[in-house]
DNA sequence: ATCTATATAATATTTATTATTATATAATAT
DNA sequence: ATATTATATAATAATAAATATTATATAGAT
């Protein structure tokens, strides 16, 4: 498990240096926290949490960060509801369900039969013409467990 | 067709007017420009066609009715890039191809036996516990045929 | 070691959206 | 019909996320 995520972390890593930007140590914590974060944070999350290491860290540091990451399709932009960007650093094959009234975010699994069976077939039914795909987003809008149990017991 | 579109609009009316909200020439204004709209609309384009009718009308007016619309699920609201909610009139099943260079969105068809197939599967695979889903959201990102071109051409 | 490019930090600005307040309209009761 | 109450709209102000600008600092190349 632990391998897996410092591999993930490797790859970017790699990437990052590949594509030629230069790998500073705010750029380093931005990507591990990220990559090893389960909770889909927003920017200020991120940078919430950068502050422990890096008091004086820019809050524009953080968006020019995960705009990169984003850009080079290593992190996953989630838009919620309330206009606001959250990013997952788990860009496997995965849909989100959003909770429409607390905004929380969990994690739908999608298997790789599920792609070739619905994806691909959808990517070649709809885009016949020189359409470029090259990322996805699969969405459940609803109440979680626990608003739903709110909501239940008005 | 122009049929079709009809009687969309006196669904929304009548919807209105059977939940208790009244139907102001406004808000029924806004609500023939969205129902008609094919081109997923943010609330400022909304606002703009608006002001040929209403030249006096309010954005907050616009954001109010659309937020409500959104609430009693007639219209669907779209998250794109560059973090602005565009509204989507059709609430039938279909998701959304969007480019992530001019944030052009095309509607990508989805029929009931891909529900059933695999939207359905994953709801029930995924939700056991009480989780309720009132809405789904399936968007490809990439770059549409002009973009692309542009992009090939550099 | 100097030069150039890129990254970060601090600050200011923009833009979408929401909140507030006042006015106007509509619905209901008198 | 008129007064009363609730809801909708309009005008304005406020908020908050994200971006742009500028200056400083760091890294890599010469």
């Amino acid at each position: 498990m632990k391998h897996q995520v410092n591999s993930r972390l490797n790859d970017i890593v790699s990437k990052i240096k590949k594509m030629g930007y230069s790998l500073t140590p705010q750029r380093l914590e931005i990507i591990k926290i990220v990559s090893e974060s389960k909770s889909h944070p927003s920017a200020v999350d991120v940078y919430d949490k950068l502050r422990k290491a890096y008091p004086m860290i820019s809050l524009n540091t953080v968006y020019k960060n995960l705009s990169l990451l984003s850009s080079i399709h290593e992190v996953k932009e989630i838009r919620t509801l309330q206009n606001s960007v959250h990013y997952d650093g788990d860009i496997s094959l995965h849909g989100h369900a959003i909770c429409e009234k607390c905004g929380r975010i969990i994690d739908v699994k999608i298997d790789e039969s599920d792609f070739k069976g619905f994806f691909d077939a959808k990517i070649k039914e709809n885009f016949k013409e020189n359409y470029y795909i090259n990322n996805y987003g699969l969405e459940f809008y609803g109440l979680c467990g626990l608003c739903y149990k709110e909501t239940a017991s008005d």
